[in-house]
DNA sequence: AGAGTGAACCTTTTT
DNA sequence: GGTTCACTCT
């Protein structure tokens, strides 16, 4: 069963008696290590499959990861195996014991956007003060949360600092307004488990033997308190093993801390570390490249990947005028390799620091009828109407839910405005009550009108019907009731700009049906709250899952990248202020965004394409740019410097890589 | 109440 | 260059 590995894959994996760390360079195969050593718990070890639980970072690799073990066994043996997020496991010990933490069924999640408004709402209440701090202090509330520092501590801590001090009064109330409203954030999910598993014996002996092995992926990547959950987990069992890289650390703006997979020698002091130094991904340039690069960098486990797969192709260096031309000539360089090579575009990837350099890619891309696959940015529930639909879903399953009510009541207009909403919060916060049930008060005597009275009593108790449909049909069918209900279709063709906005709208409305339905389908105990709930934890990533993965050029941030592999990789955007992007030059943290371009460069199979533009628009200005300092750090014989055509005008520029492309078109259309 | 206009901010990266 | 937010006008 183990012959496909090598021998330190294969001794990580019979490593069982003892908790075990796996330091995995990039590309050396450490989800094989984790999927073998599932299988070999279940058949080798008869342990039962739901005595395992596998944790990583995104949903998608989590999926990924479940079809990797199940192809190693028959379905059967994996029945019952957990392999989720942090934030999914964090969910269902949370669901599993509501009542000890206070919450009652149908709580809400907010997401990101949902505590940034929260908090802009708060600061605005109470400090009238226009600055744009909603987003520090809404850091420094995840900071605090992730040190376990309540808001009463957070308050002594500030210790009179202003910003402090303001910060932790708002963050008393934006926990008070959470549990008012039934309601838990990101942090909660993984932190009320970690205080409920600390305090609460019977929770606590549950979960320790109910998860009886421990698979821990990128590991590098946890925080503080991800890490407090796990050692609650593993208890004094040695059912643990981590698997990460500290050069592909790229997460500590959000709490991450590398240090972990350090102590945890100190609190396993018997722990078992192997390291995995060979690359099966990349060829030896692409490596070396790679290993010259980071090692600027300091190092705790010094690790040295080596290839077996030949030199390979220098890595190319593309110096472009303006990013126009980057987008152009990258999208013809594609074109050009596929038809020489007969590849296929989801061969290529193009990889960036920030989501806004998409754009001219998506441009060119589209431009020559080239299949993309976007991931990040704009996220699909982050449009507006599907933002829409899911606060009346989430204001249907938990009416306490304040934010969606507020997101909904007047949308489509329903005569309810401002200085309605107004009276009604005043009525409602001094009583306690959500805004919901507030409309059913009838002596709101605080100068609301007749009218408004009306519509708010109309609209929520249209809600209820709704909610009584949603408890004996199916969630797809309340959806759909809503929408008609509310005539959305209508609402959309009428607030759009133009008929193409308001189709595309209306399609993003159906993949919410799609969606919904199709969640409904995989699991049909699911109530609409359970359905709520995925979707809310659902990254962007997991979006094109279900659908085969079409044949398309890949679009995607450095840090969506992490994990994947491609093989032809362009990093773009190789300029000083991009990457290392400015902030982090000013902060003087090089180091995190070298590891990115480390993971950039890392994820190249065979071919490596760098490019930069000496010109660039910012804010609609034109500034100049400088080519990364990452680039004068590769070793100088491996680059291929391309032809530099900066000294053409524009125009010049422009027609040259027309006729490249037409003609090339014409070439690659006439073979498909 | 709601639509329309200008100023101000902005771009890291995401569960 | 594009978006969001606050203010003003109908």
């Amino acid at each position: 069963m183990l012959q496909q590995l090598n021998s330190s894959q294969r001794s990580a994996v019979k490593c069982i008696d003892k908790p075990c760390l796996v330091l995995a360079g990039a590309g050396s195969g450490k989800t094989r290590v984790i999927t073998y050593k599932i299988a070999w718990l279940i058949q080798q070890c008869g342990y039962p499959a739901n005595a395992i639980a596998a944790v990583t970072f995104t949903n998608k690799s989590a999926r990924e990861m479940k079809q990797r073990v199940s192809s190693l066994m028959p379905r059967k043996q994996t029945r019952g195996l957990r392999v989720s997020t942090f934030h999914t496991l964090g969910l269902s010990i949370i669901k599993h014991s509501l009542a000890a933490l206070g919450l009652k069924t149908g709580f809400s999640i907010y997401d990101n956007t949902d505590s940034l408004s929260l908090v802009r709402e708060l600061m605005r209440k109470t400090f009238s003060d226009p600055k744009n701090q909603a987003e520090m202090t809404l850091h420094q509330i995840d900071r605090w949360k992730n040190a376990f520092i309540t808001p009463e501590a957070a308050q002594r801590l500030a210790n009179g600092d202003q910003q402090l001090t303001i910060a932790a009064a708002i963050y008393e109330q934006y926990n008070h307004h959470l549990r008012t409203y039934n309601a838990v954030d990101f942090n909660d999910l993984i932190m009320l488990p970690v205080i409920l598993l600390r305090s609460n014996e019977e929770a606590r002996n549950y979960w320790q033997s109910r998860i009886r092995y421990l698979l821990v992926d990128e590991y590098q990547d946890t925080n503080n308190t991800q890490y407090e959950l796990v050692k609650l987990i593993v208890g004094d069992k040695s059912g643990l093993t981590v698997v990460g890289d500290d050069d592909q650390s790229i997460y500590a703006w959000r709490g991450a801390q590398p240090e972990n997979l350090l102590g945890l020698g100190n609190d396993y002091p018997n722990l078992n570390v192997i390291k995995l130094e060979q690359n099966y991904r990349s060829t030896g340039c692409i490596l070396k490249a790679a290993n010259t690069l980071i090692q600027n960098n300091p190092h705790v486990f010094e690790k040295k990947l080596w290839s077996e797969l030949g030199f390979g192709e220098h890595i190319r260096i593309l110096p472009c005028a303006n990013e126009d031309i980057e987008a152009e000539q990258i999208v013809a360089e594609i074109l050009h390799h596929k038809f020489q090579y007969g590849t296929n575009f989801k061969d290529y990837a193009v990889l960036y620091r920030g989501n806004h350099q998409s754009r001219l890619f998506e441009r060119a891309l589209r431009e020559n009828n080239i299949p993309y696959y976007l991931s990040g940015g704009n996220s699909f529930f982050s449009y507006t109407e599907i933002k829409d639909l899911l606060s009346y879903l989430r204001l249907v399953a938990n009416t306490d839910d304040d934010n969606a009510f507020i997101r909904v009541v007047n949308t489509p207009r329903r005569e309810i405005g401002p200085s309605t909403l107004e009276a009604l919060n005043r009525f409602s916060s001094q009583y306690n009550h959500s805004l919901f049930s507030a409309c059913f008060e009838s002596n709101i005597t605080t100068g609301l009108k007749k009218r408004a009275q009306q519509n708010l009593h109309d609209f929520a108790k249209w809600i209820l019907d709704v909610a009584h449909t949603a408890e004996n049909d199916t969630p797809v069918a309340a959806l759909k009731r809503i929408i008609q209900d509310i005539d959305y279709e209508q609402w959309l063709n009428d607030t759009a700009k133009d008929e193409m906005v308001a189709a595309r709208k209306i399609e993003n409305v159906n993949e919410l049906i799609e969606w919904v339905s199709k969640l409904h389908t995989k699991d049909p105990e699911a109530s609409l709250h359970d359905i709520i709930t995925k979707l809310t934890l659902i990254d962007t990533l997991e979006r094109n899952d279900d659908d085969e993965i079409g044949d398309n050029v890949s679009l995607m941030t450095l840090h969506a990248a992490k994990g994947l592999e491609f093989p032809h990789v362009f990093l773009v955007g190789m300029e000083e202020e991009l990457l290392p992007h400015r902030t982090s030059i000013e902060e003087e943290n090089i180091e995190e965004e070298r590891r990115l371009a480390y993971v950039g460069i890392t994820r190249a199979q065979t071919t490596l394409t760098m490019s930069f533009a000496k010109q660039r628009k910012r804010y609609g200005e034109i500034v100049d740019c400088e080519p990364s300092r990452f680039i004068d750090e590769l070793p100088k014989d491996d680059l291929h410097w391309l032809g530099d055509n900066s000294k053409l005008t524009k125009q010049e520029q422009k027609q040259k890589g027309q006729m490249h492309f037409s003609s090339l078109r014409a070439l690659v259309s006439g073979e498909s």
